[in-house]
DNA sequence: CGGTGCTTTGACATCGCTCAACGACGGTGG
DNA sequence: CCACCGTCGTTGAGCGATGTCAAAGCACCG
């Protein structure tokens, strides 16, 4: 199930479907909303603090990164997004950007007005489950990140963080084998994990050595997924994919 | 506007209204939303890791928490909730429970069934958007305490709870001049903030000892509003509250 | 009056940060 | 083709914020 060759709103079906089952109705209706594609280059800004942005964006290819700016050039990233993803959806009904958004590579990212998904969640309330939902799947991975952050050690952090990415591509076909693209630089990574980028580059360096994972040209493979889960104390429960996650643990394992 | 002696789901209508305007038929419907109400002791489970609910809680008196379990005896507690929320609104889409959900005080507590919630999400658009919109600013909270874990100091971490909560609580009346409720223990705002409770307990001190505030029988007060916020670089657009919490400083300020 | 739970404090250990430098690599212009 | 330069990754030494362990104080309550 490789992406990138379908059109943008198949994609976002396909999303759609993959956990609430949507009428055919429903399906053709997302097929025909009018949307805008654009092609970003990297450390491009999306939306920003403050703004009250007018349509919601679905990631095709790159990733997105959402972050918040602090004083002093320190800034937290929230979370990242891979293609599939909306990172905005929450824009819906909340009008007010409480933070950043912002392409981390080039971009393909498709752009549908707020107006027209409005209309859209008014008459199918099945979309608009579907649609709430995601911005739940959302909620779930920014509690797990809170998790990390306040219990986890570095070494879990990133652990738990490279299942979490892993697993993600995984489900949408971004993975193969027990590798996944992981365009983060080791700053944008530690951004996220709350650390220092020396400190992450010296973790890093601990799960290379425990055989645990290897990290080069922007590929991430796991050489070990059972004591790299493990170690992070990893439960795919949160991601809240349809398949459970069981079968690809497998497939990371027998790499 | 002190809460605590209106109907349940006259508090319901009173917290979706705040934001979305709703209209009267909508307004009917949820006051007549069928619904059970308990009385729970503190430190009871309403809903565990991996449960699937088949309601929704509305709290009506007392805090509840909602935290992740780790080995150990560990935990991280990701939010504090506190009379007219909706803690596990995203059950109604998530359906099995990737955290728990605890009192932490005797409680007083609405259940919604999700047959009738989502009968009603059905029917009501607007009623759907003003739940949505809910679970969204709980996902704002999320975000914040994000970046405060990741990127604040313990200093900062803990002011920018203290801000948070009394402006929460201020919302929905529960705080009176520059005072509101503080039921959680020490040890209970450590495993939120991702500290442990002595280091807490001297970051308290610290606090009492510049004037900023002082957190005693439950109680906290703000004693400088501005120099608390200033160290939290606290900006309450996350709260996405309505009246935008400009009021809400002031008070605290003159107090 | 003696629990029991919560808070407070001290001494010491450690994880992760800061500062500083160097190395690897790719692009770009002379 | 090579010298230069910017970005990113890597490493070392020392320090500071926070955790750990242990104990004592304190309030509430039976």
């Amino acid at each position: 199930m490789p992406t990138g060759y379908n059109t943008p709103m198949e994609m976002l079906v396909r999303k759609l479907d993959s956990c609430a089952q949507l009428e055919q109705a429903e399906r053709a209706t997302i097929l025909n909303l009018p949307h805008a594609v654009r092609n970003l280059p990297a450390r491009h800004d999306i939306a920003g603090f403050g703004d009250r942005p007018t349509q919601c964006c679905l990631v095709l290819q790159g990733w997105v990164s959402r972050y918040a700016a602090l004083s002093e050039g320190g800034r937290q990233i929230q979370s990242f997004y891979v293609a599939g993803d909306m990172p905005d959806l929450q824009s819906l009904h909340l009008h007010r950007m409480d933070h950043h958004l912002a392409t981390l590579t080039p971009c393909t990212i498709a752009f549908i007005g707020h107006e027209e998904l409005r209309q859209v969640t008014k008459h199918y309330p099945g979309l608009a489950a579907a649609l709430w939902r995601d911005t739940l799947i959302d909620a779930a991975h920014f509690r797990e990140r809170i998790t990390s952050l306040g219990r986890r050690q570095a070494l879990g952090r990133v652990a738990h963080i490279f299942c979490e990415l892993y697993l993600r591509q995984r489900a949408v076909g971004l993975a193969s084998g027990s590798s996944c693209p992981l365009a983060p630089k080791q700053a944008e990574l530690a951004d996220a994990l709350g650390l220092t980028s020396v400190h992450l580059n010296r973790v890093l360096r601990t799960l290379r050595m425990r055989g645990l994972v290897t990290l080069s040209g922007g590929i991430l493979t796991i050489e070990n997924w059972d004591e790299l889960a493990a170690l992070a104390e990893f439960d795919p429960t949160f991601l809240h994919q349809a398949n459970d996650a069981a079968s690809a643990e497998e497939t990371a394992e027998h790499a």
